[in-house]
Order: C-alpha cells, then structure tokens, then sequence
DNA sequence: CTGTTAGCGCCTTCAG
DNA sequence: CTGAAGGCGCTAACAG
C-alpha cells in the first residue's frame, strides 16, 4: 500500500478508466467535449489511483508554465515584502506562481537570475526596484516573455512600468513643510546616482524650494543608504550645525525613525522643534512614538498592479498603456504639526 | 534578426555545431568526456545561437526540476520574510530556486498549495509556520518529495524540523525577570490553542514560575495575535489592574512595541516603572525607544540551516537527525534594566 | 570521446 | 464525443 516511488501517469488512468489518454487529459483540463458519464468515471479513477498531473509535462507540450519569475532586491525588506505580498495574491487569483529571486541590486546576479528563469520557461517576468541595464533590455529583446517593471523604471519608457510619481511625491513633502511656513528645510535622501529613486526625489525637494522662492541651501542635504543608522547618522550631523533646520524631509521610514532618534537624543521636541516626514508607509511608520508622518506609498498594490498587468500580457490582452503611475499622497500623524497650527499661513 | 519567435533548441546546435544532440547536453552539463576542441565548438556553437536550455525539458527527462517550494504563512511579516532570506540564500548557493507561496495559515489552502508545488515536481518541501495536520501527512507519506518543516513541528517529531526550543525561550524571558527581583511579572501571548506557538511558550512562563515558588496569577495573562495593537490592547488592560505588573514578557516584538507605547502613554517609565521583554528579535526591536531587549531568534538561520536540511534529503545525503533546535539567546537592551542594578539578587 | 535511441508525461491536432 | 499519433526539448543508458 506504499504508494510512493510509483508515478502514476494520464496513461494509467486511462487504462484502468477504459478511456485514451486523450479523454483523460480533456476531463484534467475542463474540455467541455466529454460525456458527463465518461467524465465521472475518469474523475472516478483519478480519485482512486490519487492521480496527480505533472506540471512540467504539461509545460513542455503546451508551452505554458503557469509561473512568473519574481526579481526582488530584498525580500526582507519591509518596502519588497509588501510589494511581493500584492503580487503573490494577484498571482494565486490567476493561478499563477511566483519563483522568487532576490538580486541585492546586484547587476551580475540579476542578469544571470533572469536568465535562470527564462530557462525555467517562466510565462513572465517582474523586475523590481533596482536599475534595467543594458544588458537586460538585450535579453528581453530576444524573448517572446512579458516583463513589467516595479518600483523602476527605464528611460524612454521601453518596457512596461508601474511605479508612483517620485519627483511629486518629494515635492508634496517638501512643499507641506514650505506650508507650514518653514524655510530651513533639510533632506536626507538617497544616492544621487540613483536615477530611479535617489535623483528624481532629490529634483523633486528642489524644483518646491524653487517654486517657492526658498534659497536652496546644499548644507541641508545629507545623503543615506535607506537604513536606520543612516538616518540617524544624518540627522546627528544636521543636529550639530549652527542654523538647525526646523523641519527634515527623509526618504524613507527607516531613515525617518533614525532621524527622529537623533532628535530626541538631541534633547529636541517632535514636531515642536524639528518636523519630519518620511517615505513610504511601511509599517514602522505607525508603530514609533511619535507616529511618522510620511508619503503613503501604496506598496501592496503596485504588486497587484503590476501583476494584473503582467497577465494581460501574457494572455495577448490589449493593453492601453504599460505605464502606470499609481496615486500617493501624504499620510500625516504626529511627527508633524498640522498645517495652520502655527502663525498665519496661506492654502 | 529578430530572434524572437524562434525557439532555438539543443539540436540546433547540434546541427550547426556537427555533433550529436548527447554531445551539447555534455557540454551543457558540463560533463567532462567531452574533447576540449569539441566543447570549445560547441560552446561557440551555443553562443552564436544565442542558445538558452530549456529547463522544463530538462526537468521532465531528469526528473529535477532544482526548485523547491515554500509555503510560509505570510511573507509582508518580518519574521517570515526574514526566515525567507535564509533560505533563499542557501537554495541560491545550492542552485536551486524557490516557489513561494502565502498560506494566510489557511488550512485549505495550505492543503492546496502543497498539491499544486508537488504538481509542478518541486524536489523539495519547506513548509514554515501554521499547524501540520493530518491532511498534509497523508500527502507526505505518498511522495517522496522531502518536507522539512520550519518554525513549527508535528507531534511525535515525525517530519524534519528545524526551530527553537520554544518553552525554553518563554522561560528564559520569565527567568530573568525573576532574577531581578520582579513578583508581578504579566505574559501577552498568543492564543493557547496554537500548540507550537502560543502553548509551549505560556507553559514555559508558568514553569518558571512555578520552580522559582512564584504564585501564578491568571489576572497577569493577556491573549494577543502577535501584532502591535493587540499588544497596546493588552498592556492597556493591564495597567488598568489595582496591582500593576512590574514586568511584563510579551511573546511577539510588535505587540511588545504596542505594550511599550500603552506603557509610555499611561505616563509610566520604561523600564524604571515596568521592564518588557518581546521574542524575535525583529529589526524593530532595535529601532524603537526604548531599545527592546527581547529573545533573539536565529530568523535568518532558521531558513538557511532549513534549506541546507533540505538539500542533504534531496541529494540523498546521510542526515544525523531531521530535528534540529537552533539556539536562541536573551538580547537585552534598554527596557530591560541591568542586572543587579537592583537590591541583591543572586547570580 | 561520441552518436543512437528511447522515453519523461502530457497536449493537441486530426480523424472518425 | 473519443481515440490515435506525433511531438515538446532534453537526459540517459547503451553501443561503438
């Protein structure tokens, strides 16, 4: 009664069910075109014989795995973890599932990871954060297999994206600060290099200070690497200088709640004498004292949306646009004062 | 020259390269009875091609496919995702890929998803968190696909499993509490129905109540979901008692953060007033004030000596034993205080 | 060292 | 509504 070590296959049902394998394979698939009693008695013996089909099989003659490849820089990274939980569910909807791959933003390894899943015949790709280099796009290029890109993008729009509006959303942030009438306002961001997160945000901070006649001041940046210490690093240096700024856009909660410690181990109030807002929404951002107020980022469904996408290329859907810009907006809680709570000011 | 469409195949290259189709899979396999000149052509062959092995074939002649699946209960909780790194670490380093999969600890589904992954011939199982039941080892004991079972195990230990000795961890955070001096020492844990979880860990603080002739207080035990407002809940509720606990274990990083904010915003002192200890060790454990001291969980280990465990079964390696308890640890920061920063206690 | 020959388990026309 | 037959792309003996 062991029933392990022997396969049972489509043939075996079919022998013992009287039927082809043909008939067998249609009732397994949901082909209409097989007699409600033939159908019972396949299901019958695949019940009995405990029949499971083969997915790789199935994959090699149809062509179809039912599984997308998934490049993350970090799953264990609250942002990419929220993202990948939109995609899986959106997957599981469409029956889909997701090989998983974490890249660190590494250019070798994602490049030899897309290959890996290419070979593994994935129906589609998504490609997360980091940069799609050269390199990718040639591979792309030779391959019939959707890609859509989340949380980046590439120049000229050559391959489905969706992603929100950076330069915006820094420019919200920083233009609330310029509301709440502050003038000396800092910014911890991110690599400038980075021409998909660090540079636009940071363009963003500045194009409000322009449009607001506020004098850019370069002594009020401080560059980060996302994390924690970073940020607080960051702020401690902001901290010691002569003119303290009053208010502090960080681009991202971690950083955030850095900062917010540097201030507090300062000996300073929040938002009394220093405001802060962070970027985007992870789950910390509401469980610190005081709550951070920062640019809600609708993680989960950029992996949804993303996902969606993705099956309606992979089922030869028309597609309106393969860029798309999901709404943001300004979570604010008390790491900052609310607007027209301090000395008259406009809008 | 657009190669797209065209599915170039391992008797491509044996055609243009003048071998035959065993003599690429040779060199493609790097199997080394190939003649160097031979391999070189080949290799050139393949690269002109532009030729990319289809691992789907690959898998259905072979019978490997070099992915396994993982079922975790949620992959956006830091936990989890963490426990993924790991073992994505070690499948990277061993080659092979994972499917994962979000089971919301739903029993159906966690059914269906182990029947979909061995559908699609994943040499291997890792199936974290939520109860095993009857249901899965039924379909265990009919494949021989190995399972190991991560940050959970089943009675009679009859899967592999790799975790921490959970009773011992709850008791060890009691311990310490009673070490310093503390009568009054309140537990917000998780349900007591969850028999790898919340149980072993509740009878761990009972035991060390128990041996050290402190007289367990049921008005002291608080039920949560292991998440932040259950946890601002809970300590709530206990901070409104005519007798304040003067200590408090709370089996969950989040809720001990939602415990030190119900603390904080009661007007009371951490840890002058009442000390906190949480279990896990997640990153926000270091990142809020005061610093959390809680149980450090080897999260990262858990997953990387998993997948390692699971590799040996697949390669049909000897394995010592298939349970194995990783070491866990007091990390104490500052809503503990220090040892003996108290009136005398012993060691 | 290299080629031949069977499949792996299933889908998919094409007949009937 | 059902069966027969030919692959899908590759691996794995087995010869030579």
């Amino acid at each position: 009664m062991d029933k392990k070590k022997e396969t049972i296959t489509i043939y075996d049902v079919a022998r013992v069910a009287g039927v082809s394998m043909a008939t067998v394979s249609r009732v397994v698939n949901g082909n209409s075109n097989v007699k409600p009693a033939t159908r019972k008695k396949v299901l019958g013996v695949i019940e009995q014989l405990g029949y499971r089909p083969n997915a790789v099989a199935r994959g090699l003659a149809s062509k179809k795995t039912k599984t997308v490849g998934v490049v993350i820089p970090d799953i264990s990274n609250a942002f990419y973890s929220e993202v990948t939980r939109g995609i899986e569910d959106i997957a599981t909807m469409y029956r889909y599932n997701i090989i998983l791959c974490n890249s660190d933003l590494q250019q070798e390894r994602e490049t030899q990871l897309i290959e890996t899943l290419l070979e593994k015949q994935v129906d589609g790709l998504l490609f997360l954060g980091g940069n799609v280099r050269e390199e990718h796009l040639r591979i792309y290029e030779h391959t019939n297999v959707p890609v859509v890109l989340v949380a980046t993008k590439v120049e000229d729009n050559a391959l489905p994206a969706v992603g929100i509006d950076q330069h915006e959303a820094a420019y919200d942030a920083t233009v609330h600060f310029i509301q709440g009438g502050h003038k000396k306002i800092a910014l911890i961001g991110g690599p400038l290099t980075d021409l998909v997160k660090g540079y636009p945000r940071y363009i963003g901070y500045k194009h409000a200070l322009e449009e607001h006649q506020i004098e850019f001041d370069e002594h009020l940046i401080r560059i980060g690497d996302y994390r924690y210490d970073s940020g607080y690093q960051a702020m401690s240096t902001l901290l010691s200088l002569t003119d303290v700024p009053t208010s502090v856009v960080v681009l991202s909660d971690e950083m955030a709640v850095g900062a917010i410690h540097a201030i507090l181990d300062n000996g300073k109030k929040i938002p009394e004498d220093i405001e802060v807002i962070g970027y985007n929404n992870i789950p910390i951002a509401s469980q610190v004292r005081p709550l951070l107020s920062t640019v809600d980022v609708p993680m989960y469904d950029l992996g949804a949306v993303a996902m969606r996408l993705l099956t309606k290329y992979m089922h030869g859907e028309e597609v309106q646009t393969g860029q798309v810009t999901l709404p943001h907006s300004l979570k604010l809680r008390s790491s900052t004062r609310p607007l027209g709570s301090i000395e008259g000011e406009q809008s």
